[in-house]
DNA sequence: CGCACGGTTGACCTGTATCAAGCCGGGTGG
DNA sequence: CCACCCGGCTTGATACAGGTCAACCGTGCG
Protein backbone atom coordinates (compact mmCIF):
# COMPACT_ATOMS: atom_id res chain seq x y z
CA UNK A 1 0.00 0.00 0.00
CA UNK A 2 2.83 2.32 0.86
CA UNK A 3 3.50 1.98 -3.19
CA UNK A 4 0.23 4.24 -3.46
CA UNK A 5 2.81 7.06 -3.35
CA UNK A 6 4.41 5.88 -6.52
CA UNK A 7 0.87 7.40 -8.47
CA UNK A 8 -0.51 9.94 -5.93
CA UNK A 9 1.84 12.84 -6.60
CA UNK A 10 2.74 15.24 -4.12
CA UNK A 11 0.02 16.31 -2.43
CA UNK A 12 -1.76 19.44 -4.21
CA UNK A 13 -3.29 22.43 -2.34
CA UNK A 14 -7.00 23.79 -3.38
CA UNK A 15 -7.96 26.85 -2.27
CA UNK A 16 -11.25 27.53 -1.22
CA UNK A 17 -13.48 27.82 -4.04
CA UNK A 18 -11.72 26.14 -6.59
CA UNK A 19 -12.83 22.93 -8.45
CA UNK A 20 -10.63 19.88 -9.28
CA UNK A 21 -12.76 19.30 -12.50
CA UNK A 22 -15.44 20.49 -14.04
CA UNK A 23 -18.01 18.80 -15.77
CA UNK A 24 -17.43 17.84 -18.95
CA UNK A 25 -13.58 17.43 -18.33
CA UNK A 26 -11.81 14.51 -19.09
CA UNK A 27 -11.20 11.89 -16.58
CA UNK A 28 -7.54 11.63 -15.65
CA UNK A 29 -7.46 10.96 -11.96
CA UNK A 30 -9.16 10.48 -8.68
CA UNK A 31 -8.78 12.64 -6.07
CA UNK A 32 -8.06 11.62 -2.41
CA UNK A 33 -8.85 14.31 0.02
CA UNK A 34 -6.04 15.01 2.38
CA UNK A 35 -7.19 17.61 4.43
CA UNK A 36 -10.82 19.94 4.04
CA UNK A 37 -14.24 18.95 2.44
CA UNK A 38 -15.43 19.70 -1.25
CA UNK A 39 -18.98 19.59 -2.76
CA UNK A 40 -19.65 17.82 -5.76
CA UNK A 41 -22.34 19.29 -7.93
CA UNK A 42 -23.90 18.96 -10.92
CA UNK A 43 -25.46 21.55 -12.93
CA UNK A 44 -28.73 21.73 -14.72
CA UNK A 45 -29.06 23.75 -18.09
CA UNK A 46 -30.00 26.67 -17.23
CA UNK A 47 -27.33 26.78 -14.61
CA UNK A 48 -28.63 25.86 -11.19
CA UNK A 49 -27.07 23.48 -9.59
CA UNK A 50 -27.45 20.53 -7.03
CA UNK A 51 -25.35 19.93 -4.73
CA UNK A 52 -24.86 15.39 -4.94
CA UNK A 53 -22.03 15.32 -2.48
CA UNK A 54 -20.20 16.53 1.35
CA UNK A 55 -17.09 14.75 1.32
CA UNK A 56 -14.38 15.43 3.50
CA UNK A 57 -10.67 14.02 4.38
CA UNK A 58 -10.03 10.60 3.64
CA UNK A 59 -12.88 10.15 1.00
CA UNK A 60 -12.29 10.09 -2.88
CA UNK A 61 -13.99 12.55 -5.42
CA UNK A 62 -14.01 11.56 -9.31
CA UNK A 63 -15.25 8.32 -9.12
CA UNK A 64 -18.31 9.25 -11.95
CA UNK A 65 -15.90 9.83 -14.28
CA UNK A 66 -14.55 6.93 -14.73
CA UNK A 67 -17.56 5.16 -17.01
CA UNK A 68 -17.51 7.92 -18.95
CA UNK A 69 -14.35 9.28 -19.42
CA UNK A 70 -15.43 12.59 -18.46
CA UNK A 71 -16.50 13.63 -15.47
CA UNK A 72 -20.09 14.56 -14.86
CA UNK A 73 -19.87 16.78 -11.91
CA UNK A 74 -17.98 19.64 -10.05
CA UNK A 75 -15.98 18.97 -7.13
CA UNK A 76 -15.48 22.55 -5.11
CA UNK A 77 -13.37 23.07 -2.69
CA UNK A 78 -15.44 24.28 0.82
CA UNK A 79 -12.21 25.56 2.28
CA UNK A 80 -8.38 25.61 1.71
CA UNK A 81 -7.64 21.76 1.10
CA UNK A 82 -5.11 19.16 -0.04
CA UNK A 83 -5.48 16.61 -2.12
CA UNK A 84 -4.05 13.57 -3.60
CA UNK A 85 -3.78 13.49 -7.44
CA UNK A 86 -3.97 9.56 -8.16
CA UNK A 87 -3.57 9.10 -11.76
CA UNK A 88 -6.49 6.95 -12.94
CA UNK A 89 -4.34 4.66 -15.62
CA UNK A 90 -1.50 4.26 -12.95
CA UNK A 91 -3.81 3.72 -10.00
CA UNK A 92 -5.04 0.68 -12.23
CA UNK A 93 -2.42 -0.02 -13.27
CA UNK A 94 -1.01 -0.41 -9.98
CA UNK A 95 -4.12 -2.01 -8.70
CA UNK A 96 -4.08 -5.11 -10.96
CA UNK A 97 -0.94 -6.14 -9.36
CA UNK A 98 -1.97 -5.18 -5.67
CA UNK A 99 -4.68 -7.40 -4.58
CA UNK A 100 -5.67 -5.69 -1.77
CA UNK A 101 -5.70 -1.90 -3.80
CA UNK A 102 -7.72 -3.38 -6.22
CA UNK A 103 -10.33 -4.90 -3.83
CA UNK A 104 -9.92 -1.39 -1.98
CA UNK A 105 -10.79 0.68 -5.52
CA UNK A 106 -13.79 -1.94 -6.30
CA UNK A 107 -14.81 -1.14 -2.64
CA UNK A 108 -15.08 2.57 -2.83
CA UNK A 109 -16.81 2.84 -6.42
CA UNK A 110 -19.35 0.73 -5.09
CA UNK A 111 -19.77 2.80 -1.65
CA UNK A 112 -20.72 5.39 -3.80
CA UNK A 113 -23.64 3.50 -5.20
CA UNK A 114 -24.85 3.03 -2.15
CA UNK A 115 -24.57 6.16 -1.25
CA UNK A 116 -26.22 7.00 -4.09
CA UNK A 117 -28.73 5.09 -2.89
CA UNK A 118 -29.20 6.14 0.74
CA UNK A 119 -29.87 10.13 -0.85
CA UNK A 120 -32.77 8.74 -2.98
CA UNK A 121 -33.99 7.64 -0.15
CA UNK A 122 -33.91 10.59 1.71
CA UNK A 123 -34.70 12.80 -1.38
CA UNK A 124 -37.68 10.70 -2.20
CA UNK A 125 -39.45 10.10 0.84
CA UNK A 126 -38.25 12.14 3.94
CA UNK A 127 -39.17 15.11 5.15
CA UNK A 128 -37.81 18.50 6.12
CA UNK A 129 -36.85 17.64 9.30
CA UNK A 130 -35.85 14.36 8.89
CA UNK A 131 -33.52 14.86 5.95
CA UNK A 132 -32.01 17.23 8.41
CA UNK A 133 -31.44 14.97 11.02
CA UNK A 134 -30.01 12.29 9.00
CA UNK A 135 -27.64 14.70 7.49
CA UNK A 136 -26.51 15.77 10.96
CA UNK A 137 -26.48 12.37 12.44
CA UNK A 138 -24.33 11.10 9.01
CA UNK A 139 -21.85 13.49 9.40
CA UNK A 140 -21.64 12.76 13.29
CA UNK A 141 -21.18 9.21 12.50
CA UNK A 142 -18.29 10.46 9.13
CA UNK A 143 -16.49 12.86 12.18
CA UNK A 144 -16.42 10.08 14.61
CA UNK A 145 -14.72 7.48 12.53
CA UNK A 146 -12.22 10.38 11.82
CA UNK A 147 -11.48 10.27 15.55
CA UNK A 148 -13.43 13.78 15.66
CA UNK A 149 -16.21 15.12 18.39
CA UNK A 150 -19.22 13.41 17.00
CA UNK A 151 -21.36 15.33 18.57
CA UNK A 152 -19.65 19.36 17.69
CA UNK A 153 -18.63 20.15 14.44
CA UNK A 154 -18.56 23.27 12.58
CA UNK A 155 -20.17 22.86 8.73
CA UNK A 156 -18.70 23.63 5.50
CA UNK A 157 -21.45 24.67 3.66
CA UNK A 158 -23.83 27.77 3.33
CA UNK A 159 -27.64 26.61 4.66
CA UNK A 160 -28.46 27.09 0.22
CA UNK A 161 -26.01 24.64 -0.23
CA UNK A 162 -27.31 22.31 2.45
CA UNK A 163 -30.47 23.32 0.74
CA UNK A 164 -29.99 21.82 -2.41
CA UNK A 165 -27.91 18.95 -1.16
CA UNK A 166 -31.43 17.90 0.74
CA UNK A 167 -33.82 18.46 -1.85
CA UNK A 168 -34.91 21.69 0.23
CA UNK A 169 -34.71 25.29 -0.08
CA UNK A 170 -32.64 27.67 2.31
CA UNK A 171 -35.55 29.09 4.43
CA UNK A 172 -36.59 25.74 4.85
CA UNK A 173 -33.30 24.32 6.45
CA UNK A 174 -32.75 27.36 8.04
CA UNK A 175 -36.62 26.79 9.95
CA UNK A 176 -35.79 23.41 10.35
CA UNK A 177 -32.03 24.48 12.07
CA UNK A 178 -34.47 26.22 14.54
CA UNK A 179 -37.11 23.96 14.66
CA UNK A 180 -34.56 20.80 16.05
CA UNK A 181 -33.13 23.20 17.97
CA UNK A 182 -36.47 24.44 19.95
CA UNK A 183 -37.61 20.83 20.00
CA UNK A 184 -33.92 20.68 21.67
CA UNK A 185 -32.53 17.94 19.81
CA UNK A 186 -29.71 20.11 18.49
CA UNK A 187 -27.65 23.50 19.70
CA UNK A 188 -27.04 25.89 16.16
CA UNK A 189 -24.74 28.98 16.45
CA UNK A 190 -24.34 29.82 12.57
CA UNK A 191 -22.82 27.04 11.10
CA UNK A 192 -21.62 25.71 14.31
CA UNK A 193 -23.75 22.40 15.58
CA UNK A 194 -23.81 20.48 18.93
CA UNK A 195 -25.69 17.64 18.64
CA UNK A 196 -27.51 17.35 22.31
CA UNK A 197 -29.68 14.15 21.70
CA UNK A 198 -28.97 11.89 19.04
CA UNK A 199 -31.27 9.12 19.87
CA UNK A 200 -33.91 11.48 19.73
CA UNK A 201 -33.07 12.58 15.90
CA UNK A 202 -32.24 8.74 15.08
CA UNK A 203 -35.80 8.06 16.20
CA UNK A 204 -36.39 11.31 13.99
CA UNK A 205 -35.40 9.83 11.10
CA UNK A 206 -36.87 6.39 11.76
CA UNK A 207 -40.27 7.05 11.97
CA UNK A 208 -40.80 8.20 8.72
CA UNK A 209 -37.65 6.83 6.98
CA UNK B 1 -15.37 -11.86 -23.88
CA UNK B 2 -16.65 -15.16 -24.78
CA UNK B 3 -15.29 -16.36 -21.87
CA UNK B 4 -17.69 -14.36 -20.03
CA UNK B 5 -19.79 -17.34 -20.38
CA UNK B 6 -17.53 -19.44 -18.26
CA UNK B 7 -18.15 -16.89 -15.34
CA UNK B 8 -22.10 -16.45 -16.91
CA UNK B 9 -22.99 -20.21 -15.67
CA UNK B 10 -26.86 -20.47 -17.67
CA UNK B 11 -29.63 -18.58 -18.02
CA UNK B 12 -31.80 -18.50 -14.81
CA UNK B 13 -35.19 -17.66 -14.25
CA UNK B 14 -36.75 -15.54 -12.12
CA UNK B 15 -40.48 -15.35 -11.92
CA UNK B 16 -42.69 -11.87 -11.38
CA UNK B 17 -42.19 -10.61 -7.94
CA UNK B 18 -39.44 -13.17 -7.15
CA UNK B 19 -36.29 -11.21 -5.83
CA UNK B 20 -32.70 -11.92 -7.13
CA UNK B 21 -31.52 -10.98 -3.72
CA UNK B 22 -32.66 -9.19 -0.50
CA UNK B 23 -30.78 -6.42 1.60
CA UNK B 24 -28.36 -8.01 3.86
CA UNK B 25 -28.02 -11.20 1.77
CA UNK B 26 -24.31 -12.26 1.23
CA UNK B 27 -22.57 -10.30 -1.52
CA UNK B 28 -21.58 -13.18 -4.03
CA UNK B 29 -22.65 -12.37 -7.53
CA UNK B 30 -23.72 -9.77 -10.21
CA UNK B 31 -26.91 -10.51 -12.21
CA UNK B 32 -27.05 -9.71 -16.32
CA UNK B 33 -30.41 -9.18 -17.03
CA UNK B 34 -31.02 -11.02 -20.00
CA UNK B 35 -34.84 -10.53 -20.48
CA UNK B 36 -37.47 -8.89 -18.61
CA UNK B 37 -37.22 -5.91 -16.24
CA UNK B 38 -36.30 -5.86 -12.61
CA UNK B 39 -36.65 -2.96 -9.87
CA UNK B 40 -34.05 -2.12 -6.82
CA UNK B 41 -35.77 -1.07 -3.75
CA UNK B 42 -34.25 -0.06 -0.63
CA UNK B 43 -36.33 -0.66 2.39
CA UNK B 44 -37.24 1.91 5.07
CA UNK B 45 -36.95 0.42 8.48
CA UNK B 46 -40.45 0.65 9.25
CA UNK B 47 -41.28 -1.69 6.37
CA UNK B 48 -41.87 1.10 3.57
CA UNK B 49 -40.04 0.84 0.42
CA UNK B 50 -38.18 3.64 -1.90
CA UNK B 51 -37.69 2.54 -5.40
CA UNK B 52 -33.92 2.90 -6.61
CA UNK B 53 -33.87 2.17 -9.84
CA UNK B 54 -35.80 0.32 -12.70
CA UNK B 55 -33.59 -2.25 -14.99
CA UNK B 56 -34.19 -3.87 -17.76
CA UNK B 57 -32.54 -6.17 -20.21
CA UNK B 58 -28.30 -5.72 -20.92
CA UNK B 59 -28.69 -3.60 -17.31
CA UNK B 60 -26.88 -5.25 -14.51
CA UNK B 61 -28.15 -5.44 -10.97
CA UNK B 62 -26.27 -6.05 -7.43
CA UNK B 63 -23.48 -3.76 -8.17
CA UNK B 64 -24.01 -1.84 -4.81
CA UNK B 65 -23.26 -5.35 -2.96
CA UNK B 66 -19.59 -5.11 -4.25
CA UNK B 67 -18.30 -2.76 -1.46
CA UNK B 68 -19.82 -4.02 1.90
CA UNK B 69 -19.86 -7.95 0.60
CA UNK B 70 -23.91 -7.57 1.07
CA UNK B 71 -26.37 -6.22 -0.84
CA UNK B 72 -27.89 -3.18 0.01
CA UNK B 73 -31.38 -3.46 -1.79
CA UNK B 74 -33.36 -6.19 -3.10
CA UNK B 75 -34.00 -6.81 -7.02
CA UNK B 76 -37.31 -7.91 -7.85
CA UNK B 77 -38.75 -9.15 -10.84
CA UNK B 78 -41.36 -6.72 -12.77
CA UNK B 79 -42.41 -9.96 -14.81
CA UNK B 80 -40.94 -13.15 -15.87
CA UNK B 81 -37.33 -12.84 -16.51
CA UNK B 82 -34.29 -14.13 -17.15
CA UNK B 83 -30.14 -13.33 -15.72
CA UNK B 84 -26.87 -14.52 -16.14
CA UNK B 85 -25.35 -15.18 -12.54
CA UNK B 86 -21.89 -13.65 -12.83
CA UNK B 87 -20.15 -15.21 -9.34
CA UNK B 88 -18.36 -11.75 -8.70
CA UNK B 89 -14.80 -14.01 -7.46
CA UNK B 90 -14.88 -15.64 -10.77
CA UNK B 91 -15.49 -12.25 -12.84
CA UNK B 92 -13.06 -10.42 -10.85
CA UNK B 93 -10.08 -13.18 -11.61
CA UNK B 94 -11.30 -13.11 -15.37
CA UNK B 95 -10.90 -9.07 -15.20
CA UNK B 96 -7.94 -9.57 -14.07
CA UNK B 97 -6.55 -11.08 -16.83
CA UNK B 98 -8.82 -9.85 -19.69
CA UNK B 99 -8.34 -5.77 -19.78
CA UNK B 100 -11.45 -5.25 -22.08
CA UNK B 101 -13.52 -6.72 -19.53
CA UNK B 102 -12.10 -4.80 -16.72
CA UNK B 103 -12.52 -1.84 -18.03
CA UNK B 104 -16.14 -2.72 -19.09
CA UNK B 105 -16.44 -3.74 -15.33
CA UNK B 106 -15.08 -0.34 -13.56
CA UNK B 107 -17.10 1.30 -16.40
CA UNK B 108 -20.75 -0.62 -15.19
CA UNK B 109 -19.94 0.14 -11.75
CA UNK B 110 -19.21 3.83 -12.16
CA UNK B 111 -22.38 4.79 -14.73
CA UNK B 112 -24.44 3.42 -11.98
CA UNK B 113 -23.07 6.47 -10.01
CA UNK B 114 -24.20 8.69 -12.35
CA UNK B 115 -27.34 7.18 -12.70
CA UNK B 116 -27.24 7.88 -9.10
CA UNK B 117 -26.98 11.46 -9.62
CA UNK B 118 -29.21 11.93 -12.33
CA UNK B 119 -31.51 10.73 -10.32
CA UNK B 120 -30.47 13.03 -7.04
CA UNK B 121 -31.11 15.57 -9.63
CA UNK B 122 -34.36 14.27 -10.58
CA UNK B 123 -35.13 14.17 -6.94
CA UNK B 124 -33.72 17.28 -5.83
CA UNK B 125 -34.75 20.01 -8.17
CA UNK B 126 -37.72 19.17 -9.99
CA UNK B 127 -41.40 19.37 -10.04
CA UNK B 128 -43.41 16.32 -10.59
CA UNK B 129 -44.31 16.61 -14.22
CA UNK B 130 -40.76 17.24 -15.36
CA UNK B 131 -39.91 14.17 -13.03
CA UNK B 132 -42.52 12.12 -15.30
CA UNK B 133 -41.27 13.21 -18.48
CA UNK B 134 -37.53 12.57 -17.61
CA UNK B 135 -38.85 9.10 -16.66
CA UNK B 136 -40.14 8.50 -20.07
CA UNK B 137 -37.44 10.35 -21.89
CA UNK B 138 -35.14 8.20 -20.33
CA UNK B 139 -37.45 4.94 -20.86
CA UNK B 140 -37.54 5.92 -24.43
CA UNK B 141 -33.64 6.71 -25.12
CA UNK B 142 -32.71 3.12 -23.27
CA UNK B 143 -35.71 1.60 -25.41
CA UNK B 144 -34.13 2.61 -28.53
CA UNK B 145 -30.65 1.67 -28.12
CA UNK B 146 -32.21 -1.67 -27.46
CA UNK B 147 -33.51 -1.67 -30.92
CA UNK B 148 -36.99 -1.13 -29.67
CA UNK B 149 -39.36 1.87 -30.55
CA UNK B 150 -38.23 4.76 -28.74
CA UNK B 151 -42.17 6.06 -28.74
CA UNK B 152 -44.32 3.73 -27.85
CA UNK B 153 -43.78 1.09 -24.99
CA UNK B 154 -45.34 -0.91 -22.26
CA UNK B 155 -44.62 0.38 -18.45
CA UNK B 156 -43.60 -2.58 -16.10
CA UNK B 157 -43.99 -1.05 -12.93
CA UNK B 158 -47.61 0.08 -11.43
CA UNK B 159 -48.29 3.44 -10.98
CA UNK B 160 -46.93 3.46 -6.80
CA UNK B 161 -43.91 2.10 -7.93
CA UNK B 162 -43.22 4.75 -10.59
CA UNK B 163 -44.36 7.24 -7.61
CA UNK B 164 -41.88 5.88 -5.50
CA UNK B 165 -38.55 6.10 -7.97
CA UNK B 166 -39.68 9.53 -9.05
CA UNK B 167 -40.39 10.25 -5.11
CA UNK B 168 -44.28 10.90 -5.33
CA UNK B 169 -47.42 9.48 -4.16
CA UNK B 170 -49.52 7.26 -6.93
CA UNK B 171 -52.06 9.89 -7.30
CA UNK B 172 -49.44 12.83 -8.57
CA UNK B 173 -48.22 10.29 -11.01
CA UNK B 174 -51.72 9.39 -11.96
CA UNK B 175 -52.51 12.91 -12.53
CA UNK B 176 -49.46 14.41 -14.23
CA UNK B 177 -49.67 11.13 -16.67
CA UNK B 178 -53.85 12.92 -17.69
CA UNK B 179 -51.93 16.62 -18.15
CA UNK B 180 -49.39 15.54 -20.17
CA UNK B 181 -51.88 13.41 -22.01
CA UNK B 182 -54.06 16.60 -21.85
CA UNK B 183 -51.08 18.57 -23.38
CA UNK B 184 -50.97 16.05 -26.15
CA UNK B 185 -47.74 15.87 -25.59
CA UNK B 186 -48.39 11.88 -24.43
CA UNK B 187 -50.93 8.75 -24.77
CA UNK B 188 -51.51 7.08 -22.52
CA UNK B 189 -53.51 3.56 -21.74
CA UNK B 190 -53.05 2.08 -18.58
CA UNK B 191 -49.34 1.07 -19.10
CA UNK B 192 -49.10 1.50 -22.36
CA UNK B 193 -47.10 4.86 -23.06
CA UNK B 194 -47.08 6.53 -26.53
CA UNK B 195 -45.05 9.51 -26.52
CA UNK B 196 -46.82 12.14 -29.08
CA UNK B 197 -43.55 14.51 -28.56
CA UNK B 198 -40.63 13.51 -27.63
CA UNK B 199 -39.23 17.25 -28.34
CA UNK B 200 -41.73 19.12 -26.14
CA UNK B 201 -40.95 16.39 -23.14
CA UNK B 202 -37.66 17.32 -23.47
CA UNK B 203 -38.03 21.77 -23.43
CA UNK B 204 -40.38 20.49 -20.49
CA UNK B 205 -37.60 18.76 -18.68
CA UNK B 206 -34.79 21.30 -20.02
CA UNK B 207 -37.12 24.00 -18.42
CA UNK B 208 -36.48 23.68 -14.77
CA UNK B 209 -34.03 21.28 -15.36
C1' DC C 1 -70.37 -13.51 -11.31
C1' DG C 2 -68.19 -10.87 -8.24
C1' DC C 3 -64.24 -9.66 -5.92
C1' DA C 4 -59.83 -7.39 -5.61
C1' DC C 5 -56.44 -4.68 -7.36
C1' DG C 6 -54.82 -0.99 -10.02
C1' DG C 7 -56.03 3.33 -11.76
C1' DT C 8 -58.51 7.88 -12.15
C1' DT C 9 -60.56 11.87 -10.39
C1' DG C 10 -62.35 15.20 -6.99
C1' DA C 11 -62.18 17.95 -2.62
C1' DC C 12 -59.58 19.41 0.74
C1' DC C 13 -55.27 19.88 3.66
C1' DT C 14 -50.48 20.72 4.69
C1' DG C 15 -45.60 21.14 4.09
C1' DT C 16 -42.65 23.55 1.62
C1' DA C 17 -41.71 27.33 -1.63
C1' DT C 18 -41.92 32.04 -2.42
C1' DC C 19 -41.66 36.79 -1.35
C1' DA C 20 -40.25 40.15 1.72
C1' DA C 21 -38.22 42.40 5.72
C1' DG C 22 -34.81 42.62 8.90
C1' DC C 23 -30.63 40.89 11.63
C1' DC C 24 -25.87 39.76 12.43
C1' DG C 25 -20.95 39.71 11.88
C1' DG C 26 -16.89 40.47 9.51
C1' DG C 27 -14.24 42.90 6.12
C1' DT C 28 -13.14 47.34 3.81
C1' DG C 29 -12.38 51.94 3.01
C1' DG C 30 -12.71 56.62 4.56
C1' DC D 1 -11.42 53.51 14.62
C1' DC D 2 -15.75 53.74 13.04
C1' DA D 3 -19.29 53.52 9.44
C1' DC D 4 -20.80 51.14 6.02
C1' DC D 5 -21.77 47.37 3.24
C1' DC D 6 -22.55 42.83 1.90
C1' DG D 7 -23.23 38.01 2.23
C1' DG D 8 -25.25 34.73 4.96
C1' DC D 9 -28.94 33.81 7.97
C1' DT D 10 -33.49 34.09 10.34
C1' DT D 11 -38.26 34.92 10.54
C1' DG D 12 -42.93 36.18 9.04
C1' DA D 13 -46.89 36.19 5.68
C1' DT D 14 -48.80 34.15 1.93
C1' DA D 15 -49.13 30.98 -2.22
C1' DC D 16 -49.19 26.67 -4.22
C1' DA D 17 -47.67 21.92 -5.47
C1' DG D 18 -48.33 17.83 -4.00
C1' DG D 19 -50.18 14.88 -0.25
C1' DT D 20 -54.24 12.87 1.83
C1' DC D 21 -58.72 11.00 1.98
C1' DA D 22 -62.43 9.26 -0.41
C1' DA D 23 -65.40 7.77 -4.09
C1' DC D 24 -65.70 5.43 -8.18
C1' DC D 25 -64.33 2.80 -12.37
C1' DG D 26 -62.47 -0.98 -15.26
C1' DT D 27 -60.59 -5.24 -15.85
C1' DG D 28 -58.73 -9.51 -15.18
C1' DC D 29 -58.86 -13.52 -12.35
C1' DG D 30 -60.56 -16.97 -9.15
Amino acid sequence: MQRLDQVAGNRSRVRKRDSLFWPGDPFTALYAIGLGTFKTVVLTEDGREQVTGYHMAGEIVGLDGIGNDRYVCQAVALEDSEVRVLLFDQLAELAHHVTALRHNLYRFISNEICRGQNMMLLLGSMRAEERLALFLLNLAQRYQTRGYSSCEFVLRMTREEIASYLGLKLETVSRSFSRLQGEGLIQVQGRAIKLLDSSALKQLVGQRC
